[in-house]
DNA sequence: ATGGTCAACTTATCCGTACAAAAAATACGA
DNA sequence: TCGTATTTTTTGTACGGATAAGTTGACCAT
């Protein structure tokens, strides 16, 4: 329902929210609103009106409208209603997600605490509504993986308030450089360049990497990939970087592949380095579909060791991804953050995981 | 304080203590009360809204304004307080389960629903945990995934204390018999004949049939496996059929495909029904791992159409299941419950999504 | 009976205007 | 500098008009 009121009532609510109004703060009168939103005042006192009966506001006549005051005291104490936790990931369905919250939904429920989910589809603006119900609903705390980690966020201000309302949050898999909040990671960096050292001590020197760029990982395990590269001093032939994002993903790295190996001329790689798993399927794919074999013609290193690693009939060589220990980590620390919440903050630190190889059979010693 | 808007206000607020006005029923529309009171609508609208903010009446768009009925009611004015479902399912992370949490959660999500998550690992003990908590905590509605469906449930009374409770549930893929309650199923048993049906039309007579017993489905689909062989009058060898539980699933169906293929008589069989695509990938590994060739050698239809079936470089001829569909539906159909729960339940009703086969090349006709 | 169409009615949204009442900001005089 | 009066700003009440959108029931054709 996109009515003019709404919208005027959404814009307030985002302020409240994100922390850009604070309590007893006073708002902008109507008729500064009529102007910013272009309506009639009828249509902003409605706005107002519905959020003063929600008590997310009060008026006062001659003085102005403030903002409530409903954060701090209220019925917070309610320590009959269950502890919950928020999960906020990009997909919830997709590859090693359900994985991930799977190990914190166990380890939460064993301790008393419910698992809420969201799922942003990798979109800012439904990340913000769910941080604004994140904090508008009193969770006790919330679990994001970043969503489009790469770039700037726009949603910076809310996980600010989040600190503010001391709303403890921690990151997983990746988090917003800006923030510097508590996060569980692996090492990415290191986990690319161990996929690409593997491939160039098996002698492959034309090693073509595929990495998704809007999120830090992505960008991480390419700069390790870069690394490695400089490391063993293996010229690097810049045609072998292919970079997509996720709208992208489902065409753009099969075509590329597709175009490298139908050139048939020096560039043409002896190996693949992939962003993850998935990737690695995909282009295992097009690999038989040019009627070549992994990993005789080519080899290929993927990322994750996610079940896909072994589905196949080539199973994947791919780095080892904690996965559910990771979530089941991610409901550990968020539950320490709960209980420390008042007493002296410390110890409760970031964790990164170290990345391991594991040799399947997708790779081979190249022979000349 | 005696605005005209306060006046007619009173007016209304008499009529309904004094049982002029009964709960339910309509007060005069706005024009009347215009011409009644002598003012105009705006002021009209301002009184009624606030009797509706406090909870004395209820407008309907087209159909007229109605006295609330308070007493029944009662909580129900928290408008602010989040409406959250709860998803009790058995597996969180495993196969398809993700695609329909997924389903469900972006509908409700859209319309303003929370979705808190479940896992009872198969565990009856969990689950009963967990409905102790939906009952409880007050949750809105429950959507859950039957545990272990094909036996008797020790939780029954839960279920029956939810309905008492008029707390909406309704469940999806199976559901427990003694209950007969809202679900979202697939025909199952005809899931089962279409596997069996395509291999025999290409020629099978000696097809195993892999089936997961421990819930309605497995049961279901190979009732629907007997069935086809009843119709076209094929001979079924009591030998291959096999039966497993969730605990056996890694090991048992896998050992027993080995014995089947390699006793090398009259009995080996050149097509295998799976239970599901999950299943299906195992077995494929054991062919490939005895040097056999799918479909040549040996046809395999899975089940699910999971993202399984496309993975390997061999794609599974299987059979659909609606899964995000079903998710959403059962989002949909939560809503209508929770909306239904105090007027006359009627219409809302199961629904049985019929299965289709999908053809893919795991099957081939066989040829004497 | 059955189902579909349409008109009448009702609430929902939105605009404009005007004046009242309360508070805050400003001007002014002692 | 301080207290008071005035002006300005801001919310509160109230009127008018217009179009949109959902509900209902009567009517009509099948």
């Amino acid at each position: 329902m996109e009515t003019k009121y709404n919208i005027v009532k959404q814009a307030i609510m985002s302020k409240i929210l994100d922390g850009t109004i604070r309590p007893n703060q006073k708002i902008s009168s109507e008729t500064e609103l009529m102007n910013e939103f272009n309506v009639s005042r009828h249509t902003v006192r409605l706005a107002i009106g519905d959020l003063v009966t929600r008590g997310w506001l009060y008026r006062t006549q001659g003085a102005g409208t403030f903002c409530a005051d409903r954060l701090h005291n209220e019925s917070n104490t309610n320590s009959d209603s269950a502890k919950t936790i928020a999960i906020i990931t990009t997909y919830i369905s997709d590859y090693i997600f359900p994985s991930i919250i799977r190990g914190a939904e166990a380890y939460l429920s064993e301790n008393g605490y419910h698992v809420t989910l969201f799922s942003t589809n990798n979109n800012h603006d439904d990340e913000r509504k769910f941080l604004e119900k994140v904090i508008s609903r009193q969770f006790d705390g919330v679990i994001v993986e970043p969503t489009r980690s790469a770039f700037s966020n726009p949603n910076i201000k809310y996980y600010l308030n989040l600190e503010r309302l001391k709303i403890p949050y921690l990151m997983i898999n990746a988090y917003y450089d800006e923030l510097e909040p508590i996060s569980l990671t692996m090492d990415d960096e290191k986990g690319g360049f161990l996929q690409t050292e593997h491939l160039i001590k098996q002698g492959h020197r034309n090693i073509v990497g595929f990495f998704k760029t809007d999120d830090i990982q992505g960008t991480k395990r390419m700069k390790g990939y870069l690394k490695a590269h400089r490391t063993y001093e293996v010229p690097l032939n810049p045609n072998h970087i292919i970079t997509y994002n996720t709208a992208e993903k489902k065409d753009k790295p099969t075509e590329e592949l597709r175009k490298l190996l139908a050139k048939n001329n020096q560039d043409t790689p002896t190996a693949i380095v992939c962003y993850n798993d998935e990737l690695a399927i995909n282009l295992l794919d097009v690999i038989r579909g040019m009627g070549l074999k992994v990993p005789d013609n080519i080899s290929i290193v993927g990322y994750d060791d996610s079940f896909l690693s072994n589905v196949s009939e080539v199973k994947l060589t791919t780095v080892e991804h904690p996965k559910s220990e990771m979530g089941k980590a991610a409901g550990k620390v968020i539950i320490d953050l709960i209980k420390d919440k008042n007493k002296a903050e410390g110890k409760i630190e970031s964790i990164v995981y170290e990345p391991k190889l594991i040799v399947r059979n997708s790779t081979k010693e190249l022979k000349e």
